[in-house]
DNA sequence: AATACCGTCACGATGCGTTATGGTGG
DNA sequence: GCCACCATAACGCATCGTGACGGTAT
């Protein structure tokens, strides 16, 4: 996994780091709302290295899955929701995993 | 959900369960493998129920979920797996139940 | 004759991305 | 003057779907 330690990053560098002509993430963000990176004084673009996962992201399903630039977005924003429902599940198995071994100890301490 | 008790339907009939023009099915067979309806002698075409299941699922994917017509098809080769993976999970879990269960009445008849 | 299929081909709409142009700032 | 950025628009390409045509069978 490539490592994002810098703040902020130039349009060339997101090129650089992903892959991704500059014409194409200007025109991503043309047409999304999802990607809005950072704007100086100068009006250059400044991304984080949120933008960035998220640009990843939307590579991976336009490119790799074949969706339309919308419908990736879409599916981006929905996730949001998805993985909040997976931590809700992870922390109910996380009680149910607490239950058990409590459960062994119980086992455990019979004769 | 759309009963389909007939055996086999001719495109009329698919396209007008479906919503869906007889250009596009033909488009859509033409373009893919996945949706290869039997022919009489006269060539004309038959689908069966699973053929129209199949129809609605690309209908689905490609509408609603903004995929390209190849990636659609590659979604649902892919799931077939992938529905394979959830019926042996489900059995595993069928297992571990049974296991809890019997826990239980080990629990039940101690004192 | 009218209807319901068939294949093929041409056409148009849309989505996607690149290229070209001209402009600003360091 | 060079370079990196900007916006905008024109352009090319692929995908998708429809419509029209002529042909065959009932």
């Amino acid at each position: 996994m490539q490592e994002l330690d810098k703040k902020y990053y130039k349009i060339s560098d997101v090129s650089q780091i992903l892959g991704i002509p500059e014409s194409t993430l200007r025109f991503w963000e043309s047409q999304l709302s999802i990607v809005k990176p950072k704007r100086n004084a100068k009006n250059t673009r400044f991304y984080t290295p949120n933008d960035i996962e998220i640009i990843k992201r939307i590579h991976y399903l336009v490119k790799d899955k074949g969706m339309r630039l919308d419908m990736a977005q879409a599916q981006i924003r929905a996730n949001r929701d998805g993985v909040d429902k997976r931590f809700e599940v992870v922390d109910r198995l996380k009680g149910i995993k607490t239950q058990l071994k409590e459960l062994q100890k119980a086992l455990d301490s019979i004769q």
